[in-house]
DNA sequence: TCAACGATCGTCT
DNA sequence: GACGATCGTTGAT
């Protein structure tokens, strides 16, 4: 039996998945953590969000069906790891930015990446039926906390970041 | 074609 | 607390 979490997981509104996320278990390779701190960034209604003027060439995949990696580089150095969320036409990405590994705790969307060796080469994978790259069920989270997002100028107040310690 | 900008991070003050 | 590195995406010529 599998793991993995199923399609109607990602297919919901994508706040709801952003807090569901917290606790889970990635799975990227031979590296398997846990979820501790993401954002939602939603289309339409979020003008922070990539999809907000609507589907480009980069953020298409936020449009498209659920439970799928949307990755991207920011600032020329970095690249970010999303999950898609939300139906078809609807865009939704929830934003990994840390994750807990055996050996090391990951802080910020940049070194997570870095450290897992993520680059556009994985945008666009279907976690719901990959072996290699999936999410499972974690660890149960007891308590989370809410704040606003880090790093952007647009949508300042929404409070779309959650994080727990770990 | 081209110029401005950015869902970051490490380093310097 | 402030700033520079560095380049793909975007929207305007």
């Amino acid at each position: 039996m599998s793991k993995k979490l199923p399609y109607e997981f990602y297919n919901r509104h994508v706040v709801e998945v952003a807090k569901d996320l917290l606790g889970k278990k990635l799975v990227f390779g031979n590296i398997a953590g846990i979820i501790t701190e993401t954002e939602a960034y939603r289309g339409f209604d979020d003008e922070a969000s990539h999809a907000f003027k609507g589907s480009t060439s980069r953020s298409k995949i936020m449009f498209g069906r659920a439970g799928y990696t949307y990755i991207y580089m920011t600032y020329g150095m970095y690249y970010c790891l999303n999950v898609t969320a939300e139906d078809v036409g609807k865009a939704g990405a929830v934003l990994i930015r840390g994750l807990k590994l055996p050996e090391i705790h990951l802080n910020g969307p940049g070194k997570l990446c870095k450290y897992l060796q993520i680059t556009k080469l994985q945008n666009g994978i279907d976690l719901i039926n990959n072996n290699k790259i999936h999410i499972e069920k974690g660890v149960k989270v007891e308590q989370y906390t809410t704040t606003p997002r880090i790093g952007i100028k647009k949508a300042v107040n929404k409070p779309w970041r959650f994080y727990y310690p770990a």
